[in-house]
DNA sequence: AACTAGAATTAGAATTATTCTAATTAAACT
DNA sequence: AGTTTAATTAGAATAATTCTAATTCTAGTT
């Protein structure tokens, strides 16, 4: 049973946030946070980097374990280019992912609502998608 | 110079195909044959033990090399799913990637032709997209 | 406040796909 | 044939990630 803490005593954590289901621990809180304010879908070593100026002696063993822990929970997700070191992007909206070649980063594309995916793609009918992913690489307008 | 081999000499390479600017070896056609007669997206690991029905003693790294030289001059295409072991596709036209989480195939999935991309994706006026990939996880009516 | 059980963190070892190295072999050209 | 260049090979190295086993923390209970 999860306390509620109605007082708001501050030597008991806040539970009324909703992580879904995940215990929010102070490395995952963290790791959490520099994510939220990231960018630039950072790698877990930057991550790392980021994380051990405010909590120096963490390591990289746990950035990887919070890092699987806030994906499995669905509170960031994990973006993948090619054969690269696995990026993290805290957008759970729907998007995909657009890697300017000219600057190196990685930008966040929404897709244009009305638009469905089955006027684009040939799938047979009755086909359940669980997961869709786009990837683009290219140049943005200067 | 390259020699054109108009007599036939069976001693001389056949030099008239155009395999896009590659010398194409022994060890290169085997690998690039098993591609051509695959249809489920092998690895890596998978043209390895195929090749070696063929031409016993062929190493991995020279699989490697051959995959390597084929992507380079795009006679085939490498696939990544995630952070799995790559894959190689000889499906040259533009195609996305279903993976059948059911029966753990990889399917290729045609656009429909005259659908273009930019109804879907809001992107800056001016974009240019040199790449595209798109793959989806789900699972294929029964 | 101590007690306990489960979970999280940690350092370092292990794993695994892939790349690199250096030696050997094969092909192309003169 | 001789020379040059590129390809192949076995095995070592690399690098991202995962695993292991020991320790520490947390939450719930007495
Ligand atoms: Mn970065
Ligand atoms: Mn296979
Ligand atoms: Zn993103
Ligand atoms: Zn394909």
């Amino acid at each position: 049973m999860v306390k509620q803490n109605p007082e708001g005593n501050p030597h008991t954590p806040d539970k009324t946030q909703d992580w879904n289901g995940l215990r929010m621990t102070k490395q995952r809180r963290v790791v959490y946070d520099i994510l939220l304010e990231s960018t630039d879908h950072p790698t877990a070593q930057d991550v790392f980097l980021q994380t051990t100026k405010r909590m120096p002696g963490i390591s990289l063993a746990t950035v990887y374990n919070c890092l699987e822990a806030l994906v499995g929970h669905e509170l960031v997700r994990q973006v993948n280019f090619d054969r690269e070191p696995s990026r993290y992007c805290p957008n759970l909206s729907e998007h995909g992912h657009f890697h300017d070649v000219k600057t190196g980063r990685i930008h966040d594309v929404t897709f244009k609502d009305g638009a469905k995916l089955t006027d684009f793609l040939n799938l047979p009918e009755g086909t359940e998608i669980s997961d869709l992913e786009i990837t683009l690489r290219g140049t943005l307008p200067s």
